[in-house]
DNA sequence: CTGAAAGCGCTTACAG
DNA sequence: CTGAAAGCGCTTACAG
């Protein structure tokens, strides 16, 4: 008769004094080992769950080598002023968290603004967790195949790039783009301008995707009505102000995110021009924003709940050294008042 | 003559083989222990830095039987349509994912809303972190409370409250209630109504100015002009929608976030009202969206960024056996063109 | 000022 | 099917 039994069972230890089996014993029934016959492992099981008893993470990775933890780096450009406000890198961020929680591991955020990739792979980021998911490959292409070659286990959302090594988690830009573009050509619309960062291979990806549907429309795309828009609300209504006293005519707009579409909405409200009637517009992302603003706006949705279940996952996989292959999501045009004049 | 050195240093033992010294010595030496020689110490430590030696944290954390790891979560109310994805709330997140990175902690994200409230205590929120940081107290301030006393290092973002155990960072809700609706009484509004849920503590804050500034005009706060309308911006529009059809007349808005601003003044649009010209809209939290809308947002700016570090810093004098006070910040009225009639 | 030893809580190769 | 033992990388009370 114990008549000792521990007051708070914490550790593997208290679960196995109670079953009277080894700390092996119970530590393999906890893990379903083949080793342990079903009546133990019942018993163990029980016992663990009636006293709450959850396994110590620091100790387990110690052990195997693992941290379970997962860094995520948003990869945004100072040049092209991306910022983490965006909603819809919250939004990715939520999701990415939702299935790393279903996965039981825990999320390291590199919040800041990445100052010098090359001291990413001795950062704490690298360090400190067993993978890095990054949104965004921003202007550092080159520098992601490099600390996938370092052994750091990567997946990375993004657009498609040549020579490279990384996996990559997308949605379908090219199709994206043409979708959009290709609405407005039959909403009538002929003068059709491209705002955006091409610098950015995703937003490179929706280019082709205008260009591509401006050519099925016999239209020849004209160079003057693409322009270098920075991401950022705010420099981006500068830029659209800058483009619109220049005067280049155009009668619709495809921008690279719904955050830009916003600013230009406004941005042409400012000079006296009414969206959709006298230009139309069409966002990208879909953010939560966009169904509600006055115009409501068209927008390319990207299925960010699936987008971070699928990084997630393929970045589990990988853990696992599982082969594992790029992967497309597709993407949907939703059209809403900001695209179709009265 | 040693030939050898390992080639990759990851481990204390290594320095201290490298240095000549014993494990504890090593230790010591890197923790600025008044133990050891400066010496020995500048050895030691010249040493880690030339292998770029960082300490193991799960070994670190298993012994000293730490986490290194902060749990945030955002109590947002199912009730009240809060969502995370309020601009507000991903400022907030960044903010102090900045400060805990300054001080080497990890951060834990709850992400999914609390379902239940009491299963808090045994989930891996509490269990696998050090301390935990809420945003917000919707309708729990009570589980808050038994949360506090159940000895978890806890500290909240809110409003005042009550019977309140648990150590409070705020800002100063009540002067910003008071100084937005001072402000359009100043403007020469005299139908001022109140848009939000006093259900929740710093929108009760919030409302108190409200009334204190109507009764400091001798003016009688009017319980038709005191709408709860809920956070999230599809439902604030539609209870917007059933405010203006009803027909209350009022000729200006104090809302209790800059999102539920915006989705007011969108729905004032649908009824053929503009903004400021026929109602002055002011928010709260000054986004980063306040500032690009047509019109812009007057609106009472909440400085994020001591927010999240006020929040880090006390919760780790908590995790440091210190006495901590609550912590009011400041909060500013910002005035744009929401609130200015031509 | 420094070191040998114990121990944090776990998992698994080895032996039975 | 089960257990004793080793060891993951660290820190600190104890002894010198």
């Amino acid at each position: 008769m114990t008549d000792k039994l521990p007051r708070t069972v914490t550790r593997l230890q208290d679960i196995a004094d109670l079953a009277g089996v080894s700390r092996a014993t119970a530590s393999r029934a906890l893990s379903d080992s083949p080793l342990i016959s079903d009546n133990t492992k019942r018993r163990i099981r029980s016992l663990a769950k009636k006293y709450n008893y959850r396994v110590n993470r620091q100790a387990r990775g110690l052990r195997l080598q693992q941290r379970g933890v997962v860094s995520v780096v948003f990869m945004l450009d100072r040049q092209s002023d991306q910022h983490m406000s965006d909603p819809f890198f919250l939004e990715m961020l939520g999701s990415i968290a939702d299935s790393l929680a279903d996965h039981d591991y825990d999320l390291l955020l590199a919040h800041a603004p990445i100052q010098d990739v090359r001291a990413l792979p001795t950062s704490r980021v690298i360090r400190d967790s067993d993978g890095v998911i990054f949104v965004g490959q921003g202007e550092h292409h080159q520098e992601l195949n490099r600390i996938y070659d370092g052994g750091t286990p990567i997946v990375v959302w993004g657009g498609p790039v040549d020579d490279k090594r990384y996996t990559l988690v997308s949605s379908d830009n090219l199709a994206g783009g043409y979708a959009a573009t290709e609405h407005l050509l039959e909403e009538g619309r002929r003068r059709v301008a491209f705002f955006g960062s091409t610098r950015n291979p995703e937003i490179a990806a929706r280019f082709e995707g205008y260009r591509k549907a401006l050519a099925a429309h016999d239209i020849v795309p004209s160079s003057e009505l693409v322009f270098d828009v920075p991401f950022d609300m705010h420099n981006a209504r500068e830029a659209i102000r800058h483009v619109l006293e220049a005067a280049h005519a155009f009668d619709a707009l495809v921008c690279a995110s719904d955050v830009m579409a916003l600013a230009a909405i406004s941005a042409l409200a400012d000079h006296g021009m009414s969206t959709p009637t006298d230009v139309s517009v069409v966002g990208y992302d879909d953010i939560a924003l966009a169904s509600h603003g006055n115009p409501s706006l068209t927008t390319v949705r990207q299925n960010i709940g699936r987008a971070g279940n699928a990084l997630v996952t393929t970045l589990l996989s990988l853990l696992n050294s599982e082969i594992v292959d790029d992967i497309q999501l597709p993407s949907e045009l939703v059209v809403r008042e900001s695209s179709v004049p009265p």
